[in-house]
DNA sequence: CCCAGGAATTGAAACGTTTCAGTTATGCCT
DNA sequence: AGGCATAACTGAAACGTTTCAATTCCTGGG
């Protein structure tokens, strides 16, 4: 039988021969302290290894100094393609202000919100970090409905008024589009997401504005919307591929790296090579984007940014101080590589 | 200021009209409560809305039920093979039976152990999962000798005593040679690890044991030891095409599928074709790999089993209940792709 | 010489549970 | 009818902190 830790206030107390309280303003530095007693206090405690459990504190604080954490389980021909990133980004930005992360499953049945409001209820954290939101997202609503502390990776709703981060996922695509343009490019393409994904639909949004931008038309043709899968990305591209000649794209920017490596197999598939007869731009910047062949031109998010960010603004709302900006919007930065083509 | 939840014990007790021990003994059935008594409790708790703090009924047991988690942040250009099953198949299996996953990072310098005796003295968690071990590590050090309850996914020294669960690696590579050694190739090299790596070391075992089995010599220059990296796996396999002919082999194991994937550009690079000009084995399966070009053929670690197995027996061990097995190797899986070539 | 006032310290309550040790009420046996 | 076991329930302690309110001990002013 392990034993953990055992040393408590009460055994400082008496080994420095003062009260309990004593020993509490010390360490808090909560109340003026002759200097003697405290170096005794300080010794008695460091002499027993004496550390606070975070438990009885927590209790009678009423703060748990835990933030609740959960994503989304892919298959596993899938990814998460921020997880570690995020998550670590996440810890330590939380462990500098002695909070620490609580990360928890989503269940594949049942309401999404009921892992939050057991954790909200049973007072385990003091709030959560969502990501992969969505429009309608039930756990926003629920915790929207609950008043309870969260910040949000991503956007909802444009009427929900709620403390969020996201990556200016317009934007993106937009500096897709432009470094496409700028290298001679008149039909692209977009392989986008189904219309209920409102990240695809900000995506999709910067392809369009960047074509408007160049003053290019977009022909109907050459907005494929299908799930997020390598399959689908390499059904889409075999599509555009059909298209007669004059109307077919020379370049596919596609919404995930995921889908980028599909649409590249699609073009391995036809006899042509991305990047030379098609150009492809990814989105994410998984690290495998880099040691692809070609290398994929992609767009990086922030994501460690993201992860200190949303921390910050949560330890902000959980301990009531004013949050100076409630909608924060990160640049991503185009990463290029080769199967963009060269100049 | 939000509020979190705040209905006590002693709300529902005063709402049932009984006191807070039999509020208690009803909702924990650990007292016998007359039929009557108990559907009042009952209702009570539902109109209230009663959760039991988690905070308090931690205290009280001085048992946090909630297990640390770290694990090693790698710079971008590589990856954590099994960071995303492997924690969602912790969370599941300790949800399951009322306990969290609390996730912290590694901080790059000061001693590994540290954070470990932090959350371990402060209370904050009743045991730990350990991955990534290696021989003489630290923080399997630091919690044998403080006799803290922990489950490692992964091995070190040999006359170390502690729970664990280990993929069967030396079985993997041994599949993979056998599974090349069919498809007709007596020169098989092996790109591997550092000396220092206990589980490079094992995988490099099986290898040799492969060979050994099949009857087939191992030329010193077919076992390349470098760091893991894609540059590092490509200049390995640059090293191998450079030897004469006669001994440059036709087949590579690697250690993971991002030396596998700096193999296949290696050949690239070199002119030559992955599966066809010579064959390459991964370890991991990322789920990138089957998209590759050519998909690769590689070794699977039974990731969410282990993360099921390790919380399985973590909890034994907090609990106090007998360990029927400390120490468990799981069987690995060939994937077979094009990568190795065909048949 | 007395007392106000401040600095240093302490006792005890509170946070929300679980559980031990008791108390009441009921029914049964002799 | 009296005693006693049993069932059902309750009061209070305990888990380890923080912090309010109270206490002690000085020092200096009148």
């Amino acid at each position: 039988m392990p034993k953990g830790n055992s040393v408590t206030i009460r055994e400082v107390a008496r080994r420095a021969g003062v009260s309990i309280a004593t020993v509490s303003y010390v360490l808090n530095e909560s109340a003026p302290i002759s200097e003697e007693t405290r170096a005794r206090v300080l010794a008695a405690a460091a002499e027993l290894g004496y550390r606070p459990s975070a438990l009885a504190r927590s209790l009678r604080a009423r703060q748990s100094h835990t933030i609740g954490y959960s994503w989304h389980h892919v298959p596993r021909d899938r990814w998460h393609p921020i997880l570690d990133p995020f998550l670590y980004s996440m810890a330590q930005a939380a462990e500098a202000e002695g909070y620490h992360i609580l990360t928890f499953a989503q269940p594949a049945d049942g309401d999404p919100w009921r892992p939050y409001q057991e954790l909200m209820l049973t007072g385990r954290v003091d709030g959560f970090i969502l990501s992969e939101t969505n429009r309608d997202d039930p756990r926003i609503r629920y915790l929207l409905d609950h008043d309870f502390p969260f910040v949000a990776f991503g956007r909802a709703n444009e009427e929900w008024d709620f403390p969020y981060v996201d990556v200016d996922n317009a934007a993106g695509t937009r500096m897709a589009v432009e470094h496409l343009v700028k290298l001679g490019h008149r039909r692209i393409a977009v392989i986008a997401w189904p219309e209920d994904s409102l990240t695809g639909s900000y995506r999709l949004q910067g392809y369009l504005e960047g074509m408007a931008a160049a003053g290019l038309p977009v022909d109907p043709a050459w907005i494929v919307r299908t799930e997020h899968s390598e399959a689908a990305g390499r059904q889409a591209m075999g599509a555009l591929l059909a298209l007669p000649p004059d109307r077919r794209p020379t370049a596919v920017v596609t919404m995930s790296d995921l889908m980028a490596i599909g649409a590249m197999n699609g073009l391995y598939e036809a006899g042509l090579q991305p990047g030379r007869d098609v150009s492809v731009v990814g989105f994410d910047d998984v690290p495998m984007a880099q040691y692809l062949r070609p290398p994929l031109t992609t767009v990086r998010q922030p994501v460690a940014e993201v992860g200190a960010k949303v921390v910050e603004m949560l330890l902000k709302i959980i301990r009531g101080e004013p949050l100076p900006e409630r909608k924060v919007l990160l640049p991503p930065r185009l990463i290029v590589r080769e199967s963009s083509g060269r100049i």
